[in-house]
RNA sequence: GGCGGGGUAGCCAAGUGGUAAGGCAGGGGACUGCAAAUCCCCCAUCACGGGUUCGAUUCCCGUCCCCGCCUCCA
């Protein structure tokens, strides 16, 4: 494999090139838990939950670190609404949050970091940017000195010197310099504190993200992820705190996915226009909604457009279609990524993962291998054993790539039919019966009429050569 | 104003210095009692104007248009 990666700091693809042989260190940023995920978190977490799955089936052993933000203004400020504690309202969007990735197919990272445990790795951060005078106290806050870091501006491409700055500077009493951020702030009456060196307060938001990675995955990790709209302050934040205290690189690669627009307006809380997640994954499933965010190169903007998820939809069904077809005639498991037929496409998958995860391109390579697979399907059906050899391997190319590496849940669509398939067996065999006996009396109307009752049903009737055979709707298609 | 990303068939979307993947929709055909599923065929000259080149959609310049960031944000 021979992955390579657009780098947001270098503006340029460049070569996967892990710090340690065979491993991948990987930090994305995750939630601030004071609302549901919506529709743009769900890309975001598709994006790298496909970069970690990837890396992962190359063989690389993955370490995934995604924070949780449970501690921040509008944290606090949703609590006082509520009238509860600001932690009821970080531990229900914890939950929530990871309840609806499970449901989206996105694997849990290996550590979860809570910026609310970390206090002590972020005091200690500051500490240190402190005593280099790269930061300073002003009546209990703390901030960074944005001009004593000279790399400041390089990831967004902005110079210091031109920045502008709007009318509402935060705390522009206290900052020796507008462009100043806060890394810690003292705490007002009524809001949570933790004690440090500088008074009771908390942390600012980008401290966590220098702090956390630094300590889970050390410096210079492989890949730091996160959308376009973190790049700054956030991500270049995040930089100038690592890098002014430590003096070497804080990541490898900088990886940033494009954000989910509503028509043409971008899709965020602060507008209200949003789409809620697990109302997504409810309405179409977890595998179309993927292939949904997998129809647009990851760092182009997506326009959210029912007609597309309707399009995700389709495929979604031709390739569990596919999957099942060839679940009848061999026994998948027994399939060959590497023969002949099967590994031009397996191939082009992986031409197409390497590029920058081009999507499209690999979910291209999945509608020409099912295509090929398909045409196979007769010749497997009628006994060909070398038919068959190159069906099950096909079948369990897709199996392996749309499953495993794109995680499209088909296996997991196919095992609720099969659950319903059961439970309905011994009723529709008996309605095939009376449909079969309909048909050689050439009563069609009575034999169509049965197959639409079961279509109602959601049992769907195909007539072969050989007989009626009928199977049960995966969620998708109900 | 600064920075960045885009304009490819009805729609979505890859891509390449040598006449453009894939999908959806549409049309035609095979199969079927009819369907379903599947297969086959058809369906673009790449925003506009220049330039470089033997040759540009792909490189350069200009124009027009769209979008994102510059404030919390995936």
């Amino acid at each position: 494999m021979s992955l390579v990666l657009y780098d947001t700091l270098s503006r340029e693809k460049r070569p996967f090139e892990p710090r340690d042989e065979g491993k991948a260190s990987l930090y994305v940023c995750g939630p601030t838990v004071q609302s549901d995920a919506h529709i743009g978190h769900g890309r975001a977490a598709v994006v790298f939950d496909l970069l970690r799955r990837y890396l992962a089936a190359s063989g690389y052993e993955v370490t995934f670190v995604q924070n949780v933000t449970d501690i921040d203004d509008k944290i606090i400020m949703r609590a006082r609404r509520e009238r509860v504690d600001p932690a009821v309202i970080a531990t229900r969007y914890t939950r929530a949050w990871n309840r609806t990735m499970d449901a989206l197919g996105v694997l849990p990272p290996d550590i979860q970091p809570l910026a609310t445990g970390h206090l002590l790795e972020m005091q200690a951060l500051i500490g240190e940017l402190l005593e280099q005078d790269k930061a300073y106290e002003a009546d209990g806050d703390v901030f960074f000195r944005v001009r004593a870091f000279e790399g400041y501006g390089k990831l967004s491409r902005r110079q210091v010197d031109e920045m502008q700055q709007g009318d509402d500077i935060v705390d522009a009493d206290r900052k020796e310099d507008p462009l100043d951020f806060a890394m810690w702030k003292s705490a007002k009456p009524g809001e949570p504190a933790w004690p440090s060196p500088w008074g009771p307060g908390r942390p600012g938001w980008h401290i966590e993200c220098s702090a956390m990675a630094a300590k889970h995955l050390g410096g210079g990790f492989d890949v730091h992820g996160g959308g376009l709209d973190l790049v700054f302050p956030h991500h270049e934040n995040e930089i100038a705190q690592h890098e002014a205290a430590h003096g070497a690189p804080f990541v490898r690669t900088w990886v940033h996915n494009g954000m989910v627009q509503m028509g043409d307006a971008k899709m965020s809380k602060s507008v209200g226009n949003v789409v809620s997640l697990e109302e997504a994954i409810h309405q179409w499933g977890p595998g179309p909604l993927r292939l949904w965010y997998l129809s647009a190169q990851h760092r182009t903007p997506l326009i959210f457009d029912t007609d597309r998820l309707r399009d995700a939809t389709t495929t979604h069904q031709r390739f569990t279609t596919f999957l099942r077809s060839a679940a009848r005639v061999v026994d998948i498991a027994d399939g060959d990524l590497e023969a002949d037929p099967v590994q031009r496409h397996v191939a082009a998958f992986r031409a197409g993962m390497d590029d920058d995860l081009n999507a499209p391109a690999a979910v291209a390579a999945l509608h020409e291998l099912v295509t090929a697979g398909n045409e196979t399907l007769p010749l497997a059906e009628k006994g060909d054993a070398d038919a068959a050899a190159t069906l099950a391997g096909f079948a369990a190319a897709l199996r392996h790539l749309g499953d495993d590496v794109l995680g499209l849940a088909l296996e997991a669509s196919l095992a609720d039919a099969a659950g319903v398939e059961q439970q309905l067996g011994v009723l529709v065999e008996q309605l095939l019966d009376q449909r079969a006996a309909a048909r050689a009396d050439r009563d069609f109307a009575t034999a169509d009429a049965i197959r639409d009752q079961l279509a109602a049903a959601g049992v769907v009737v195909e007539d072969r050569p050989e007989g009626a055979r009928w199977y049960a709707a995966t969620p998708e298609e109900r």
